[in-house]
DNA sequence: ATGTCC
């Protein structure tokens, strides 16, 4: 069980019944203190009854990432503009040994123009009856979003082979609702003159706002599900999903509504991805009855170190730092033209998931299962770079043909 | 996080 404070004091309800903050975590998750403020001063929102912190927790916008919060009203600030958030673990039809890590990487560059009206597919289907507008479908997106080809690097218990294979090749997807999701919290903050005392779910902006929630979920896993199948057509091969995990958004429960943020919302007996950075080991774990303490939530990633302002200077300052960014101690790659973004999301920005993997499992809510290599990141794609490139190659090929006669 | 803020 967690470590419960705020049983007096701030943490007190006007009713005088405590809010319980409990932290999933140990001293040897550093986690900055804004953070820790962030997550205390939750309890004094109106109908909040219980607060979780995770070992991955850092400061967000409204609120902190890597909790979950059970509370009789909504906040929508709290779940932010990705709402849907997620990752999705797929298994590739694509042996290890018949693996090839560059030619894998010119494939994916191809993820990055929209599938909007270019393929077909019953998840393409799905999502396009969801919403008019779905012109972003099947695209990752910016930030900390990203489509990784994976492989076992070590199995940590005998019952993770019913899981894993160390011959196999896996996609980790990590997306959201893109424009979606920042839609209807734009709409909801623009809405309702406050959200301070979030809203009543029976209400009908507490309904407005569930019904576009509830979209927005479904349309991201579908998201997740085209990415991958946009993958694994580039790759020439086929994937099988192994585990959808949401990590921002709210469910329904019998006393109220837990929010997730940046926090996985996981299922008993269904596995769950926890993201290293890039450049650094992922995690697939099992939840246990245990996480029933925690709102059925647990860690979705590494979680931040520095803050994405803080990255600019630390590295990527000269060419040999920048094209370091892109490889990893496994002899994989990372694709991302976007130097900015490179440098923010840079390895050296995250925690170590193994840090949180063994937090989590030392309080009695998962145990880990696997640890992952990062093969091929794909994160964003310069379509104007490629297709100048491609000029260029044009021009040269009708220069040798010029000069041939 | 966001076809992003200048």
């Amino acid at each position: 069980m967690g470590n419960l404070i705020g049983d007096s004091g701030p943490n007190t309800m006007p009713c005088g019944k405590p809010v319980a903050v409990a932290h999933y975590f140990t001293e040897k998750s550093w986690i900055e203190g804004s953070a820790l403020q962030q997550l205390a001063d939750m309890a004094h929102m109106p109908g909040m009854l219980s607060i979780a912190g995770f070992p991955d927790l850092h400061p967000g916008k409204y609120g902190p990432v890597g909790m979950a919060a059970l509370s009789t009203r909504l906040y929508p600030q709290l779940i932010g503009t990705d709402i849907g958030c997620g990752m999705s673990l797929f298994e590739l039809d694509l042996p290890l040994r018949k693996f090839r890590i560059e030619k894998a990487a010119d494939a994916l560059r191809q993820l990055e123009t929209p599938a909007f009206g270019q393929m077909d597919s019953d998840a393409m289907e799905n999502a396009r009856s969801l919403v008019a507008k779905a012109d972003t479908l099947g695209t990752i997106g910016g930030g900390n979003h990203f489509c990784e080809i994976q492989a076992v690097g070590e199995l940590l218990c005998p019952e993770a082979s019913l899981h894993l294979d160390k011959q196999k090749t896996y996609l980790l997807v990590h997306s959201g609702s893109r424009n979606l999701g920042a839609i209807v919290f734009a709409d909801t903050l623009a809405g309702n003159a406050s959200l301070d005392e979030g809203l009543d779910p029976a209400s009908d902006a507490g309904i407005a706002w569930l019904t576009r929630h509830d979209l927005c979920v479904d349309w991201a896993a579908l998201n997740r599900q085209i990415i991958a199948e946009r993958a694994a057509a580039v790759l020439r091969t086929e994937v099988r999903l192994i585990a959808d995990v949401p990590h921002n958004l709210v469910r329904a429960g019998a006393e109220g509504h837990v929010h997730y943020k940046g926090a996985a919302a996981v299922t008993a007996g269904v596995i769950a991805p926890i993201a290293g950075s890039r450049a650094s080991l992922s995690y697939v774990v099992e939840p246990l009855a245990g996480a029933a303490i925690s709102h059925w939530a647990i860690s979705h990633g590494a979680g931040r170190k520095y803050d994405r302002r803080n990255m600019h200077g630390r590295t990527g300052n000269t060419r040999s730092e920048r094209e370091s960014l892109l490889r990893n101690a496994w002899g994989g790659v990372a694709i991302c033209d976007d130097r900015r973004l490179a440098v923010e999301e840079a390895a050296g920005a995250y925690k170590s998931a193994a840090q949180v993997v063994e937090d989590l499992a030392g309080h009695g809510l998962i145990r880990p299962l696997a640890a992952m290599k990062p093969l091929v990141t794909y994160k964003k794609v310069d379509i104007d770079h490629d297709e100048a490139k491609r000029d260029k190659g044009r021009e040269r090929r009708q220069e040798r043909r010029r000069k041939r006669g």
